[in-house]
DNA sequence: AGCTATTTATAAGC
DNA sequence: TGCTTATAAATAGCT
């Protein structure tokens, strides 16, 4: 039906297959819908072009169209798609849930629940693998304070050594400051004897202030790892 | 197309409606195969008349183009029949297998693994359910050991007094034994002297092997009872 | 089912 | 993609 007789049989160019595509795929719609109105019949038609797109029609509904089909279908060869992706996840779930379950099992022992079902042979091995635990746990535990233990040691001395520093130089200070009030002294006679011991005194107390403090921290060459309430780390 | 232009709409006469529907439906299949040839489309094509009959054509394979529509369209609303009941287990799945590995997790920190991510207060923690979890299995145990302790020693005592019965017996029978060959001695003079003397050895062996035993069991009265290996209980 | 007059679809070209 | 048109194809009504 056009100005020449075809041979149906893939088109090569490119450009005329998807114009024959778009012309006789409007056709097929068409015709679809005719026959579904014509004849009361319920159609779901579906196109994929070769570039992938989708197209589709339907009389009524696809979703219900394909669940029909379904229906019709597994009578035959029952759950063919979907079914067997189905079957597959709830395998998988069960499986889990076994899986958890024998975890849990298994965990609830370790809390020390649910002991009852357990010979003296089995308690012996959970007792041991609580102690083992305990142990890792303990271990694990001091080692952590003490590694904190010596990072505030070292923080401490360094603080200390600032302080030494600072102490030095409030020293030179001060001699600095003294021997400036003595030469203010010398040249101006007594009129400013209040001023300088005002801030002689001032001076006297930064001093005190900055003496260096003795941390309470642990010993570092001792290294007692002793938590009891002393420390509170973290 | 036909001797007369008709209108689109359901056709009345059943009979005529019957015909159109297999005239029409067959030129729909040979259009959609056509298409699906000259322009290489993949196309599925369902058709349930209106007495319910399904008929189909699909370009390669139902399933696989209800499969690949399913898909497409998936990421608009989302799946449509079976695929809702396969993410329904997915889903499942994923949230078993979710929590699975938090227990697992959990458990391994039970079990004094993979410590290194935890703080010194969760370390805490952990051991104190470790020490609570080991005073459990150790009661348990005790009481385990406790009970078969207790069922040991009555059973015993039951052994013993079953003893004591029995030794009673032996002293009976061999008392009446004596008197019987005292009888036999007085009517027969002496010429059986030898056979008596020798029934006499034997039952001497009897009496020593009867002898009630103790168990060494823990003491319930003063009931002494010892079982090194000579009862078999439980 | 088959026939065929007629309608409809569409190939080719723009 | 849209329009035109000659022509192939489909099919309505009939048998």
């Amino acid at each position: 039906m056009g100005r020449g007789k075809i041979v149906i049989k893939r088109i090569d160019n490119m450009t005329s297959r998807q114009v024959t595509f778009s012309k006789r795929r409007t056709g097929l719609f068409k015709k679809a819908k005719e026959l579904a109105i014509l004849c009361d019949a319920e159609i779901g038609l579906i196109i994929f072009s070769d570039t992938g797109r989708l197209y589709e029609f339907s009389s009524s509904n696809m979703k219900s169209v394909i669940e029909k089909y379904s229906k019709a279908k597994e009578e035959n060869h029952l759950i063919v798609f979907a079914g067997s992706e189905v079957k597959f996840w709830q395998k998988e779930a069960a499986s889990l849930r076994q899986q958890f379950n024998n975890l849990q099992q298994n965990h609830r022992k370790l809390m020390g629940e649910e002991l009852s079902g357990l010979s003296v042979e089995d308690l012996q091995n959970l007792q041991n693998q609580l102690e083992l635990s305990l142990r890792g746990v303990r271990m694990r535990k001091e080692q952590l304070l003490f590694e904190e233990i010596q990072e505030l040691d070292r923080k401490g001395r360094l603080i200390g050594q600032e302080n030494m520093e600072l102490c030095k130089k409030v020293n030179l200070m001060r001699q600095e400051n003294e021997q400036l009030h003595k030469k203010i002294y010398e040249t101006r006679g007594e009129d400013d004897t209040d001023r300088a011991s005002s801030v002689r005194h001032s001076l006297s107390i930064t001093e005190e202030t900055y003496m260096p403090i003795h941390l309470q921290l642990s010993q570092p060459q001792t290294e007692c790892t002793n938590s009891s309430g002393r420390h509170q780390l973290h």
